[in-house]
DNA sequence: CTCTGGATTGAC
DNA sequence: TCAATCCAGAGG
């Protein structure tokens, strides 16, 4: 969780890193394998037209959680990236799941290991993280990312966003090279 | 206050 | 291909 402030390369770097969120049913990980960055340049990403109430956190301190509630019914979870101020976030797409599978089974309804946490909504229903993890630090409480330099031997595919109708042409999707975990 | 559409998912 | 489901953000 070092140097966050770049948010094209924290979003490359985050590849290979482990989520991890403590619960009282017990721990829930898995390794990132799919991301997506987004900045206020950046016209399909939410703090394009600055600071509101929902997008506040992606202006916060690099490291906290963004978590947003879309489509009445999924959540998103978002790695706070860049200056305070800045406006700057990473979606976590998609883990490999490592450990509480049967919890994150129970929490999905499902038990294909292939679909638990293959979508930005289905990781964070996988993990049972919620809204009042909004804001969370990530280096130091029960919600945490550790070890964002693992990517050295796995290679990485540049790729155009999901579900955007704006700014297209950017190549700021980032997964592992043919990892079974990454979303459609 | 009303209206619109969404950084998605799962069923048909 | 499309419904589910509801709230943030924009406009009056």
């Amino acid at each position: 969780m070092d140097d966050l402030n770049n948010t094209l390369l924290s979003a490359q770097k985050l590849l290979g890193a482990q989520l991890i969120y403590d619960t009282p049913e017990g721990r829930v990980s898995g390794i990132i394998v799919e991301t997506e960055a987004y900045t206020a340049e950046d016209a399909a990403s939410h703090s394009f037209k600055g600071q509101t109430e929902r997008n506040k956190m992606m202006f916060g301190p690099a490291g906290h959680a963004y978590i947003y509630f879309t489509y009445g019914m999924h959540y998103c979870f978002n790695v706070v990236t860049g200056l305070v101020g800045a406006g700057e976030a990473v979606l976590i797409r998609a883990l490999e799941p490592l450990e509480g599978i049967e919890i994150m089974k129970r929490n999905r309804k499902r038990d294909d290991l292939l679909q638990l946490t293959n979508g930005p909504a289905k990781l964070v229903q996988a993990l049972g993280i919620t809204k009042d993890q909004n804001g969370a630090d990530l280096r130091t409480g029960k919600l945490r990312v550790e070890g964002t330099s693992a990517m050295q031997n796995n290679q990485i595919t540049y790729a155009s966003r999901i579900g955007i109708k704006q700014d297209t042409h950017r190549l700021w999707r980032f997964y592992i090279t043919q990892n079974p975990y990454v979303s459609k």
